[in-house]
RNA sequence: GGGCGUUUAGCUCAGUUGGCUAGAGCAUCUCGUUUACACCGAGGAGGUCGGGGGUUCGAAUCCCUCAACGCCCACCA
């Protein structure tokens, strides 16, 4: 059967991957040696978006080439319920609808709510992640709010509290006044402002500000221990007038203290700000609530101020310190960035409440035999090795954040999500599932989504409940993810799978990058620079999206992407599929199912291109071991288009050998299905091949096809291109039927050869004959020189000033390479290989210029 | 402020432990529909490998230094 002009993506994509979803071919198939990953689980509410493809991409790579490697492979989809960023939506979905806000609806309805827009939305990505062939297994789907991963949420968060590794606690806590929620350290995002920056006289000192409403019961002031200007102060006590009135200030000393930056002395807003919470914890001062959690000023804060907004509270506390002459001067100028939510855009207002947290630095976990601290723990697995994160400069990136790590706050103040499993009731406290009896409260708080994505990679084996899975596939082979997740999620799987379990959640770990415009840029809406997946998928097929995403790629650098990018990788699949369209045609009554093995190396064209596809099967084995998957893509992309299309499929054209021309192209299609796995697959099953392509086995490597002589080939190779660069010369049309004699000492390879290098250099071929006409001589090497023949004159002068320049080119080559072998430090300290290689190729060289000269003087005898 | 990365042809990138004449694809120019493919084929032009210094028989590759761009972390009274 022949197959049509073009793959027919939009037609065939669906339709296989509902002939693997039928034929289960992505469940495992048992085997000695395991292969498991669990998909970073996109958010519920998500749509696909190329940060999606990339990852995708890569972990479908390395499962398919595993699966056909003989690993019994799992690969477990999944979404996640991303609590701050689903019930946001959802609450903005019904502010616009019907104005109303959570707190009118109330907890149960909004839940249901959520739950019904989770459910519609959670089909539309599980579809988007199928049409990127995503080759997980999808009876394994989970959800982070699934059954047993809840029971796993509860399960681990109390024994956490019964191990005394979480506590509560009021603390400095990010909140947002907006969303009514605080919000972790890592979902903060910066926003560069510039504001008013107010100098104000206090007492002694003069103090900078670009907060003055928190300053209301400001009685402390901090300068630096070594500062000349005040360190007379530091201990003393003063009156001070200030907003309300008169207050008495102490002067204290701080190392932490910028001498630069303001006037070098500030005061203290303990419970709004991270860094005076901390001077006030190490100081032991008092720590007074100014602002509520509204973002309002206290009442009994300030009899001015009180239930103002702080914009408005700010204003007038200027003008009141103004009026009483404390104002010294306002910087209109002053840069500085504030925090924000970057789920809901609030700016953060720090505050103190109660939270739970998980305590970092308590020797309280057993693991390998002995008490540690979770930052111990984290640093151990990778320090030792156990995990590997590639690329492995992400190591001290890493490293630097368990470095830094503070307690992990657990809870937030939002109804979506695991709801805290804490009951009170008075001053009594109860961690528990269930509840503990008549007038315990739950408390209202959920997790974080960390927590739960944390138990991820076991939890989707179905943890708590022992079974096979977990004892087979835990810890999994890989975590593909992007890097910019690397602390909010890998750190924090570390953390979490190591204390349930005692393993750790995975052996290795890719990062890839940022997928950015053709200019490195961001894709944002905003400003239009953004590239659909889905829409891509519909223009040029899903195999050249993901050609597109990882040829050209390194773990961890950005991926530049654009359509043309996209275009030329669709070109790749057209030409893989016309490669097959050709065997297609030419098959005949040739079972494609039985190869003649013996017959493989037949012609000499054969053992070239067998040689060369086990070299490939070699590397891109290797190179998919090491995950270098855009070097085994692009050499794959080579073979196919120069060795098998361009000279191997032109050359055997005459000669046909079927058994090596199908060997050959089943083992490449086999080698690019991880990558294109559509196409492949379309073609395995058109030309009528056995048994589905993703089930195949990977090819194994053979040394003695990897050890054939193909030198013959190669020379061939070149005198094709010599022909075609001499009638290019001439201005010879490429369809114009030349007639070129060779001169060669292997005639045997060109007489059999000889058709085929008259169709594909356009020439009449005659082998060691002579001619009375006149011609133009080129030498290919020692061995072989063609003579094309001309019918007009030529200019003979040109001719010998172009073999001359060509020839004092050999000479200068021969003199490097002498002058490198004369060099007695070269010849010592070189390999023996090189320096070998070396002089053959000045034998080589020496020949090709007495042809050379030879021929020159031909020229100027005929002259 | 601390850390990391990138810099090779007009664009996007390869370039293994240093090894000899630095390679692809796209774009461009010339030529061509030869029955797998114009989503194609052939040929050509295009590079002082970011600058400077060093180590070495030999540097795009290793070291130092400078520069530009990008990213991450911290802080922002």
């Amino acid at each position: 059967m022949t197959l049509e002009k073009n793959f027919d993506f939009n037609k065939f994509e669906d339709q296989i991957y509902q002939r693997w979803l039928e034929n289960k071919c992505f469940n495992p198939i048992e085997s000695e040696k395991q292969y498991s990953i669990v998909m970073p689980p996109p958010n519920a509410t998500g749509i696909l978006h190329l940060g999606h493809s990339i990852g995708l991409t890569i972990q479908d790579i390395m499962v398919r080439f595993k699966r056909m490697q003989g690993h019994e492979t799992l690969y477990i989809p999944g979404t996640d319920h991303a609590a701050i960023a689903t019930q946001s939506k959802v609450e903005g979905i019904i502010f616009k609808e019907t104005g109303q806000t959570r707190h009118d609806i109330g907890r149960e309805n909004l839940l249901s709510e959520i739950d019904k827009f989770v459910k519609q939305s959670q089909e539309t990505i599980i579809k988007q992640t199928m049409k990127m062939g995503t080759s997980c297994s999808w009876d394994h789907l989970k959800f982070t709010l699934d059954e047993n991963i809840s029971d796993a949420v509860l399960e681990t968060f109390t024994n956490l509290f019964n191990d005394d590794l979480i506590y509560r606690k009021g603390r400095i806590t990010n909140w947002d006044p907006n969303m009514q929620t605080t919000v972790s350290d890592d979902e903060l995002e910066y926003l560069e402002e510039t504001t008013d920056f107010y100098y104000f006289q206090f007492g002694p000192v003069v103090i900078g500000t670009a907060r003055p409403e928190t300053k209301f019961k400001d009685e402390v002031i901090v300068v630096h221990p070594e500062d000349e200007r005040y360190k007379h102060l530091i201990g003393e006590t003063f009156e001070v007038d200030w907003i309300e009135g008169k207050i008495t200030a102490k002067v204290i000393a701080d190392d932490c203290i910028d001498m630069e930056l303001g006037t070098g002395a500030m005061t203290i807003t303990p419970a709004h700000s991270q860094i005076d919470f901390e001077l006030a914890e190490k100081h032991n001062l008092k720590i007074e609530k100014i602002i509520d959690l509204e973002g309002k000023i206290l009442e009994e804060v300030s009899t001015t101020c009180g239930g103002l907004t702080i914009k408005e509270a700010r204003k007038k506390v200027v003008k009141i310190l103004d009026e009483k002459g404390l104002l010294v001067k306002t910087d209109h100028k002053y840069k500085h960035s504030v925090p924000v939510n970057y789920r809901g855009g609030g700016i953060i207002e720090p505050q103190v409440l109660d939270q739970w947290y998980l305590d970092v630095n308590k020797p309280n976990v057993d693991f390998d035999g002995e008490k540690l601290s979770f930052k111990q723990i984290m640093l151990k697995v990778v320090e030792d090795g156990r995990i590997a994160i590639n690329p492995s400069r992400f190591n001290k990136i890493y490293f630097h954040w368990i470095n830094n790590l503070r307690d992990w706050c657990l809870s937030r103040q939002i109804w979506y999500g695991h709801r805290i499993p804490a009951w009170y009731k008075g001053d009594e406290i109860k961690v528990q599932k269930d509840s503990p009896g008549s007038g315990w409260k739950q408390d209202p708080d959920t997790l974080d989504t960390w927590f739960s994505s944390g138990l991820w990679t076991f939890t989707t084996l179905g943890y708590p409940e022992p079974n096979q899975l977990l004892e087979k596939f835990h810890p999994t082979s890989l975590l593909e993810t992007g890097h910019d997740i690397l602390p909010f999620w890998v750190a924090r799987m570390i953390l979490l799978t190591t204390y349930a379990t005692k393993q750790i959640p995975f052996k290795d770990v890719y990062l890839h990058g940022m997928v950015t415009d053709k200019k490195g840029k961001k894709m944002s809406k905003s400003k239009g620079n953004g590239i659909d997946p889905l829409e891509m998928i519909e223009k040029y097929g899903a195999d050249a999206l993901r050609l597109s995403l990882v040829i050209g790629s390194t773990a961890g650098e950005k991926t530049k992407l654009y359509e043309e990018k996209i275009a030329s990788y669709r070109n790749f699949v057209t030409k893989v599929w016309n490669s097959a369209r050709f065997a297609s045609m030419n098959l005949n009554d040739f079972d494609v199912n039985n190869i003649n093995l013996e017959n493989l190396t037949k012609n000499e064209a054969d053992k070239w291109i067998i040689k060369k596809l086990h070299k490939l099967i070699q590397n891109s084995t290797e190179n998919l071991e090491k995950m270098k998957i855009s070097d085994c893509g692009s050499q794959i992309y080579e073979f196919l288009w120069n060795d098998f299309c361009s000279w191997y499929l032109e050359i055997s054209k005459t000669n046909l050998n079927l058994d090596t021309l199908v060997y050959t192209l089943k083992n490449v299609l086999i080698l690019l299905h991880p990558y294109m796995p559509f196409a492949t697959s379309q073609i395995w099953e058109e030309l009528g091949i056995k048994g589905e392509l993703m089930l195949e086995s990977w090819p194994v490597f053979n040394q003695e096809y990897a050890d054939l002589n193909t030198e013959k080939i190669d020379d061939l190779c070149a005198t094709i291109n010599g022909i075609r660069s001499l009638k290019s010369e001439f201005s010879l049309q490429t369809n114009n039927k030349v007639e070129i004699n060779i001169n060669t000492n292997e005639a045997e390879i060109y007489d059999f050869n000889q058709k085929a290098i008259q169709k594909i250099a356009g020439c009449i071929l005659n082998i060691n004959q002579t001619t009375d006409k006149k011609f133009i001589n080129k030498v290919i090497n020692s061995q072989t020189q063609i003579n094309l023949i001309l019918d007009q004159d030529f200019d003979i002068e040109n001719e010998i000033q172009k073999s001359q320049k060509n020839a004092s080119k050999i000479e200068g080559q021969i003199k490097g390479i002498q002058a490198r072998l004369s060099n007695q430090k070269y010849v010592a300290n070189a390999p023996k290989e090189l320096v070998d290689e070396s002089k053959s190729q000045l034998e080589e060289l020496n020949k090709q210029h007495t042809i050379l000269l030879d021929k020159i003087k031909n020229l100027q005898n005929s002259l």
